[in-house]
RNA sequence: GCCUGGAUGGUGGAAUGGUAGACACGACAGACUUAAAAUCUGUUGGCCCGAACGGGCCGUGCGGGUUCAAGUCCCGCUCCGGGUACCA
């Protein structure tokens, strides 16, 4: 049988289309499996060849689980908001809807080539109407709830309100605005109010401020807060947006602006975040950047009060280390903490002034990489809470006002930044742990401490737990758990997003819910000349809805869209519901996520985040999205390069590039093969090579050099799937990315060996040229049942690298056995179909088999055919241990005879031992069991 | 700094503590060809002995250890990749 490739995976793509053979349907009394791939942002590149990975290594689990009688839900979909098409529109005019659709057909078009098994009548794209309206419910349904820290779950805003109404706000515990209090304090209540209101305090309220009250509260908030605000882009970001103080998109510049944004309450779910990462089946390396991203640590809140003479509340700070109280000689507020105007003396005013301004107008870049530790004194103090001395307060850059309270006490010899600080500032450094040197701080927990009081002759660790008891019971502090996670800010000042479902009267939020919100059409995608965004351009006639006094012109993030999708592939055409409960009850979580690691904390904490939200009220029954996540690495690309003689058009080969100078330019990846430059192609390629002249190695042949870098368009060295179907096919592109390495790994991408694993499919092939209903000979069900199990084995444990050689091991050996059964060729068939489908349907059909290989199932192997021996042998030694042994029934041989040589150690205690059971193969010893040993 | 993952032939990579280098690429040799391509066969970690059949020694980044047996387990390093940070 000849491996026509490009008429076997026409015809058989065709057949798939045409019988609907992906459409999957919940059906009870199957059990489910549910793959899941990172869907794509459709960029106007198309893909290249690293996209495929992921979406091949599902494609073939996917297969294997269906052939295994699973009912597999595999769905792909796109991300389709997003910068690219926003700015391609700022540049041209084109609305962003015109050019992602027709990124989305190129993908739709590639993906399809590639014979995957994709359910598309489930496709989801986060730009459609359709799916928004549902990303906006999913707001609404958060601006209105809540997060009940005793219950340790949101609930809706309805039944704070109502507990409000009864009670006020006694012994409520709710996540709500860090000084949210305070603020309210200004606003409605006398200076000296407690933090607590009563029922009638709330029943008197105004309407308007029982908003605000509530604003306070709900998990999807208005708020002023401190934003990365970009420029160049116009719009705010993200924290895990931001690199380095670059914006990761583009790398402009970002800065710290203040605006009233939507912000997202997810910091209300920090330790929830955490602890439920112990369930799920990720590696190490990611759930640690989960947990060091939600950064939980405990801690105390430790108050020091003003010193006489200086007005307001006790400054707040927290510590990890209480057990150091008695070595603080400074404290360090943010340079934008509050109390720092009345902590400033009238000399210390300029100082102070100045330093503030030098701190705000540094961006984080400059910060970063300048250890130098700077600071200046407020000339006020606060009192020690323990011993009641005075203790200087100063204002300094490291400490950051947006973690903890914005404020430090320094304990210079026990934190290693405090004594920086001390030493530049020429701060005391009390000795508290015994044998410190007072050059260096000590951060060692069994470091014994000293001149501390009570904590004397105490470890840092025994000391901490009491000095928490100290401080609770004298009142001047108490334990805290401080986490990392901040608040996400949910607003963009974009276009191409998803439009609020909000308008405002009097400047308060409203939800619109009887109607859908959607993008109006705008004459220009920029921001407005006041800075507004482009969504105030659109005209009040233009919304399809316009309500109270103006619109919410801001749009969501990229990661709305995304936090939700695998959802909405389980009931994807709902005009009633996100997702049916009974659809979601079925499906459940996601048993396989495949994707890029590059999502770590950004997508998936958000994604697990909705999750548990939309689980806290009811909506799903499970709390996490992914049980199972494997991140692929990158494919990186094999850049080629010519040798130049500067200023000539002489280009020299590899071999000979270091006889005289050189220049190494990059060159097309497509005029090179196997190293070898075509030479007629590179002078045709551009106007300025077309008289190049050539200095060629002892071949006769020009070898360019080469280089992995990570593929671009800069660099010529990206490949992309399309031509490569078209010289091999999708079946081999299919086999050679996953035989190219472990699929977690980084490797470069490297053309050369694909033809081995063409040759391979064409070998197998080969062997359904005349099939028999023949009685295959023991050897060749060895060589089956051995693949079987390989095959098997390697899939589940998700090594797909190591299922293509394993065929190979296999097919070689058919092919040397001369293998023309029926019996044989069948099932070889099947453990073809996750990996080359095309072919395997074809050489299915070719043995005689009925139906669609990837519905037959899986085969299984049988142990008779591959038993290892394992009972006891008689032993004897001369010179070398011989070992007798019965051959298992399966390998047509009597007896077995293997010797083993053994160095003289061995050999001795060979002799004298008694030796237990001896484990064989042929030739092999595995294992030597002693008498007594374990 | 901290957290992670890794280091095996000319190359990509195999190897539940049990023949290290499977499988593939590349290279070399041979067969078939007028020739090339394609295909097929053989050799291919290093060193050494042997005319040959064959045989020996050394080898998984470095140094120790556990074990009858270590690429694999333990301790201590070196180098490379990824993530992350004045987080109190």
């Amino acid at each position: 049988m000849e491996y026509d490739f490009r008429n076997i995976e026409s015809t058989v793509q065709a057949r798939w289309k045409s019988a609907d053979v992906y459409r999957v349907t919940e059906d009870p009394n199957r059990p489910k499996y549910y793959v899941l791939d990172m869907f794509p942002y459709p960029s106007g590149a198309g893909l290249h060849v690293g996209h495929p990975l992921g979406y091949i290594a599902s494609d073939i689990f996917a297969r294997y689980k269906r052939q295994q009688g699973f009912n597999v839900l595999h769905p792909m979909g796109y991300d389709s908001f997003g910068l690219p098409a926003e700015q391609y529109a700022i540049q041209t005019g084109q609305h962003p809807a015109v050019t992602t659709e027709a990124n989305i057909a190129r993908y739709r078009e590639q993906l399809e080539k590639l014979g995957f098994c994709f359910d598309w009548s489930r496709e989801v794209r986060t730009s459609d109407p359709a799916y928004y309206r549902w990303t906006q419910w999913i707001f609404a349904q958060l601006f209105d709830a809540w997060y009940d820290l005793e219950a340790d779950r949101a609930r809706p805003i309805s039944e704070l309100v109502a507990a409000f109404e009864r009670n006020g706000n006694f012994g409520l515990q709710a996540a709500c605005n860090e000084g949210w209090w305070k603020e309210l304090q200004g606003h409605f209540f006398g200076s000296d109010w407690e933090g607590d209101f009563t029922a009638t305090d709330w029943n008197s309220m105004s309407p308007a401020l029982k908003e605000d009250v509530l604003m306070g509260f709900r998990l999807a908030y208005l708020a002023d807060s401190e934003v990365n605000w970009c420029p160049a882009l116009g719009t705010v970001l993200a924290n895990d947006e931001v690199k380095d103080g670059l914006s990761e998109r583009g790398g402009h510049p970002v800065e710290r602006k203040r605006m009233r944004q939507w912000i997202m309450r997810i910091s209300a779910y920090a330790d929830r975040l955490l602890r439920g990462l112990e369930g799920l089946d990720w590696t190490d390396s990611v759930k640690e950047a989960q947990r060091n991203w939600i950064g939980r640590s405990e801690g105390a809140l430790v108050r020091f009060p003003m010193a006489e003479g200086v007005e307001g509340d006790a400054i707040e700070v927290f510590t990890t280390r209480p057990d150091t109280l008695f070595g603080v000689s400074f404290l360090v507020l943010a340079p934008e903490h509050p109390a720092v105007d009345a902590l400033t003396s009238a000399g210390q005013t300029h100082a102070i002034q100045s330093y503030r301004e030098r701190a705000a107008a540094r961006s984080e870049r400059e910060r970063q990489g300048d250890r130098e530790m700077t600071g200046v004194a407020t000339g006020g103090s606060v009192l020690h809470p323990l011993t009641g001395d005075r203790v200087p307060v100063y204002i300094a850059d490291y400490v950051l006002a947006g973690y903890g309270t914005g404020a430090i006490m320094g304990v210079p010899a026990g934190d290693e930044r405090d004594h920086r600080f001390a030493q530049a500032m020429g701060l005391p450094i009390p000795p508290i742990f015994i044998g410190a040197t007072p050059d260096a701080a000590c951060t060692d927990y069994g470091a014994v401490l000293t001149a501390s009081g009570p904590f004397d002759g105490l470890t840092a660790r025994e000391a901490i737990p009491r000095a928490l008891d100290l401080l609770e019971s004298a009142g001047v502090g108490e334990r805290r758990v401080q986490f990392r996670l901040r608040d996400a800010v949910f607003s963009r000042q974009r276009y191409w997003g998803e439009p609020f479902p909000i308008c405002y009267v009097d400047d308060r939020p409203q939800v619109i819910s009887d109607v859908q919100v959607t993008l109006p059409p705008v004459d220009a995608y920029l921001p407005t000349e006041d800075g507004e965004p482009p969504l105030a351009r659109a005209r009040a006639a233009d919304w399809n809805i316009f309500r109270g006094d103006r619109m919410e012109y801001n749009t969501m993030p990229g990661w709305a869209g995304s936090s939700w999708y695998f959802l909405r592939y389980m009931d994807p055409h709902n005009p009633d519901a996100f997702c049916d409960r009974s659809r979601s009850d079925y499906w459940g979580q996601v048993d396989l996520y495949i994707g890029g690691a590059e999502h770590t904390t950004g997508h998936l904490l958000y994604a697990r985040f909705w999750t548990q939200f939309l689980y806290d009220r009811g909506f799903i029954g499970f709390q996490e999205p992914f049980q199972r996540m494997i991140n692929q690495g990158m494919i990186l690309g094999r850049s080629s390069f010519v040798y130049r003689i500067p200023g000539t058009s002489n280009f020299v080969t590899f071999e000979r590039r270091n006889e005289q100078p050189t220049q190494q330019l990059h060159v097309d990846i497509s005029l090179v093969h196997n190293d070898i430059l075509d030479l007629d192609a590179f002078r045709a390629w551009r106007p300025e090579f077309a008289d190049a002249q050539f200095l060629l190695n002892d071949a006769g042949q020009y070898r360019c050099g080469h280089e992995v870098e990570k593929m671009s368009k800069s660099k010529f060295n990206v490949q992309t799937p399309d031509e490569l179907i078209a010289r091999y096919g999708a079946d081999t592109l299919r086999c050679y990315e996953m035989f190219l390495g472990p699929l977690t790994q980084h490797k470069p991408w490297d053309t050369q060996g694909i033809s081995g694993v063409h040759n391979f499919l064409r070998k197998f092939a080969r062997l359904y040229a005349d099939p028999q209903d023949a009685a295959p000979d023991p050897e060749a069900l060895r060589t089956l049942h051995k693949t079987i199990r390989k095959v098997t084995e390697d899939l589940d444990r998700h090594a797909f690298n190591t299922i293509i050689s394993a065929l190979m091991i296999g097919v070689n050996e058919l092919t040397d056995l001369k293998v023309q059964s029926r019996e044989i060729l069948q099932p070889m068939a099947l453990l073809l179909a996750p990996c080359a489908p095309h072919l395997a349907q074809v050489l299915w059909e070719a043995a005689g088999g009925t139906g669609w290989a990837l519905d037959t199932a899986w085969p299984e192997w049988d142990e008779q055919w591959l038993t290892q021996d394992t009972t006891e042998y008689p032993v004897s030694f001369n010179g070398k241990v011989r070992f007798k042994f019965a051959a298992p029934a399966a390998w047509n041989a009597q007896e077995v005879e293997t010797a083993v040589r053994t160095d003289e150690r061995t050999s001795q205690q060979l002799q004298g031992a008694s030796i237990q059971k001896v484990i064989v193969v042929p030739g092999r010893i595995i294992n030597i069991v002693f008498a007594g040993s374990k």
